[in-house]
RNA sequence: CGGGGCGUAGCGCAGUUUGGCUAGCGCGCCUGCCUUGGGAGCAGGAGGCCGGAGGUUCAAAUCCUCUCGCCCCGACCA
């Protein structure tokens, strides 16, 4: 490809729109450009990357026996309302009526699909395992679409489904993909690790996050730096912390006044006391039952934990009315003694000897409470927030929080979407079975940001050799000297004829502005012919992600080319 | 959805408070000269219904109303 002709329109400056890396070089270095919020074109140079991620999902989906399928985009309104997900996905889905006045929506995921397909043609257990994939558009009417290609409303994903006939199957086929996961991403040069995490709304108890670990990622991490502990915050468990061996005396007792003393900063102020010494009280609304959680004062309730203990559909805080109708005080005095509702406390708040907890009467909290004396709790769990220092749950060492793109994720279904939509088999003994599924996400267009965000510098993108969009770029440093043209147009030519995915740089422009250019685009080796190498008969060669460079005779560039691209 | 900010040339921005006669600057683009190892220089040039609609006024990028789009922060943790 010859640079004059190559659509990749480098930009000087950064569009005011871009804040990560990732987002500004795309744009900059002519890869993408933006549609609408969250809507993107992919120029040339960036649909060769994504082309070369989705080449490798596919290499290593069909090694798992994975079958591609395309799948629509439109998906009709019933197959999501057999599942009650046309009114569970919510403001998300993009939706959409023709002009039957039928209602479409534009596929957010294709588990209704794909089990749809699927129950039609499999009958027997004969025909399982079944593992289907499918590359293409995805949609989601995010909140706030942003980060570029992180957080869009038009997303590429490779999801793969898998059909088995039994828990064994299903185990098999997670493992399978959770291990071609990692021989992906490790192809595409991301540093990524898998961690344990909620299965959110799709359902399924099993589940693992591809994190790609990065200071701009939006979900936190946290993992055990002495074992291979990792898992999402949303998931994330704390080993018991060490008690004191001596428990202090409990005391009696006390109300003490805090008027307009509502938050626990205030209160432990106000009071001289730690944050530790406080438990907080939180009013909730579980399937619009009320219900208290208790936490401690430095501590934040996981919401996600709460709602899985609690085994609800949906949780929300509690609106005013009902936190005063419960405690009988406004927000901000809730304790546990003397409620009437259930009452779910954290581990590490049944701890607290002589604690302070709101009073249920307004202006007031109490101090020297204690469990167990003064009140009781419906139950203890796992529900707060863990953060960094808290010792790791399998071998109690402390754990790292850290910032990680999710760019996969695998899911253990069961039997959620077979048994909605009537999906199943007859066994050996004639038995009428429901299918078990498992599904597994890669959003492609997240795996290049990702990508970016690992492998650049001040000044570009630094692609990893998998999947760049091109090898190498020859760049004359003067197209108008004949003798500097002519070498590199045979160099280029060389290349070509060795496979390597070269551009020659045939642009009249001043070495500086090709040299910018070939760092901002990336691509992973440069060779310049120019006067002070050409003399001796040789042309220079420079890496990009080191910044190394050598010369070499013009003859043995292919080899070295060659040599350096496969190994 | 709440808060904040921004829409003026392909990109980055000034001008808007205090309305005023030809709407500017830098980069990029086109032509020519010159230059060629890290985004050169000179000269000439093209390109804008000032996001859109309505209103006020002798006069609107500027004031008013409505609308559309985009960016950032937040979304209940007592």
């Amino acid at each position: 490809m010859l640079m004059s002709q190559l659509y990749a329109p480098t930009l000087r400056e950064t569009p005011a729109e871009a804040e990560l890396a990732s987002h500004r070089y795309m744009l900059r270095a002519g890869l993408m450009r933006r549609s609408a919020a969250g809507i993107y074109t992919f120029l040339p140079l960036g649909l060769r990357v994504v082309r070369k991620v989705e080449a490798i999902i596919r290499e290593e989906m069909n090694r798992i026996g994975g079958q591609e399928v395309l799948m629509p985009i439109v998906q009709p309104a019933e197959l999501w309302q057999e599942t009650g997900r046309w009114n569970d996905y919510g403001e998300e889905m993009f939706r959409l009526t023709d002009r039957h006045n039928r209602q479409f929506c534009l596929g957010p995921t294709h588990e209704e699909l794909v089990t749809d397909l699927v129950r039609a043609e499999v009958r027997s257990y004969r025909q399982l395992p079944l593992r289907l994939y499918q590359i293409q558009n995805k949609y989601r009417d995010e909140i706030r679409p942003r980060f570029g290609l992180i957080r869009g409303r038009e997303f590429i994903m490779k999801d793969m489904y898998s059909f088995d006939r039994d828990e064994a199957g299903l185990d098999e086929s997670y493992w399978a993909c959770y291990h071609a996961y990692e021989r992906i991403f490790s192809r595409c040069g991301l540093d990524v690790r898998p961690v344990e995490a909620d299965s959110g709304a799709i359902g399924g108890d099993v589940t693992h996050e591809f994190m790609v670990l990065a200071d701009v990622g939006e979900a936190v991490v946290l993992y055990c730096s002495a074992c291979d502990y990792a898992a999402n915050v949303e998931r994330a468990e704390s080993g018991k912390v060490a008690q004191s061996e001596v428990p202090p005396k409990q005391l009696p007792m006390e109300e003490v006044a805090t008027p307009g003393k509502t938050t626990i900063a205030e209160v432990t102020e106000f009071l001289g006391a730690a944050p530790q010494q406080c438990i907080k009280t939180m009013i909730y609304l579980a399937d619009g039952e009320p219900v208290a959680a208790l936490v401690r004062g430095d501590h934040e309730l996981n919401e996600i934990k709460f709602q899985r203990v609690l085994g609800c559909a949906s949780l929300e805080l509690a609106d005013t009315a009902t936190i005063e109708r419960v405690t009988g005080a406004p927000v901000g005095f809730a304790g546990p003694v003397g409620l009437r509702i259930p009452v779910v406390a954290d581990h590490a708040a049944t701890e607290v000897v002589n604690a302070v907890v709101g009073a249920n009467k307004a202006d007031y909290h109490i101090k020297n409470v204690n469990i167990g004396r003064d009140f009781q709790v419906t139950r203890t769990a796992d529900i707060r927030v863990v953060v960094a220092g808290d010792p790791c749950p399998k071998c109690g060492a402390p754990l790292t929080s850290a910032y990680g793109i999710e760019v996969g994720q695998v899911f253990k279904l069961g039997t959620k979407y077979s048994a909605a939509l009537k999906a199943t088999f007859l066994d050996e003994n004639g038995t009428e079975q429901p299918l078990i599924m498992g599904c597994y996400g890669i959003g492609v267009g997240r795996t290049v940001a990702a990508v970016i965000e690992q492998n650049h510098d001040e000044h570009g993108i630094a692609w990893p050799v998998a999947i760049a969009p091109y090898h190498v770029i020859v760049v004359p440093v003067t197209i108008k000297d004949e003798q500097q043209a002519k070498t590199a147009r045979e160099i280029y030519e060389a290349l070509q004829r060795a496979d390597v995915e070269v551009v020659l740089d045939d642009r009249d422009e001043r070495p500086g502005v090709k040299f910018k250019d070939a760092d901002l685009i990336g691509f992973p080796i440069r060779i310049t012919v120019g006067p002070k190498s050409l003399r001796k008969g040789m042309a220079e060669i420079t890496l990009r992600k080191t910044g190394e460079r050598m010369e070499l005779p013009v003859d043995q560039i292919t080899d070295y080319v060659v040599k350096t691209i496969k190994g």
